[in-house]
DNA sequence: TTGCCTTTACGACGAAAGTCATAAACAATA
DNA sequence: TATTGTTTATGACTTTCGTCGTAAAGGCAA
């Protein structure tokens, strides 16, 4: 089992910025970041932090930093941390929160609406094993 | 506007055990909280900070520390911060990370479909704050 | 070679959070 | 009042993260 990470917000900018362009040098990774925010010894230091946490790997001469995780992955641990210590540990209120303060789009709510019919469509697993597919 | 705090995973700690049970003496919290997870000063420490913070108020000869700030609102902030670092600024992607690993129950199914159908009947903004009401 | 610019390596410092040990303060009672 | 147990106050140490300054390494051109 993978040990839940829990990112801070820096790093969650950081790990953002590598998952969203894919392998930056630290030049690249300082300027796309907006150079002015933070110093360029700052994001080297940030950067070759998150490799050493495993978050992130580096390689070539110039440097080349590219994320190690997936964003789903680190997703999911922010997930289960809200749930179960903002949400009593269920994802309903967790939704009813997330949706309180925000305009949902029509569009959006009909993608929503679909992902509630596909979980339907799988009830419980019980204890058949079979169907298909789907990872863990 | 309140600044969006951003708590620590010990934090959320302490604080969800404020929520669940009332005001707590120091006492009383490390216990609830398991006594031997963690050191009966440590627990007077971090419950102080928590004060520090505005998070939680003191008071009393044996002081009870309740909490100042309510669950939904730090929720909301620590949603804030998945939806835009992780999410990509929408929701659909994170209430789908969110089904996918987890198995939901019929009847939660239900209820999501409601909050579902409660979007739909507020097309566009416009308002009020009021309108509470609620709870769950 | 000698400079000069880029890329790296290090080392520092401060704030926040977690973990405690000590030791005052208080209070109830023997 | 003296003793004992509880409640508080302080002070410390450690780790993690953000922020940098310095300076050593590497390359490339003059």
């Amino acid at each position: 089992m993978k040990p839940k990470p829990r990112l801070s917000s820096g790093e969650l900018d950081l790990m953002d910025l590598l998952w969203r362009e894919g392998p930056l040098t630290l030049a690249q990774a300082h300027e796309s970041f907006g150079a002015k925010k933070v110093g360029y010894t700052t994001m080297q230091t940030r950067l070759n932090r998150l490799v050493e946490k495993g978050l992130a790997t580096k390689s070539g001469r110039p440097a080349s930093y590219e994320a190690a995780v997936d964003r789903e992955s680190i997703q999911a641990g922010h997930l289960d941390q809200l749930i179960s210590k903002l949400a009593g540990g269920s994802v309903v209120p967790l939704v009813a929160q997330l949706m309180q303060d925000r305009q949902i789009s029509a569009a959006e709510l009909d993608e929503l609406k679909q992902l509630i019919r596909d979980a339907e469509e799988q009830p419980e697993v019980e204890s058949s094993p079979a169907t298909g597919g789907r990872k863990r």
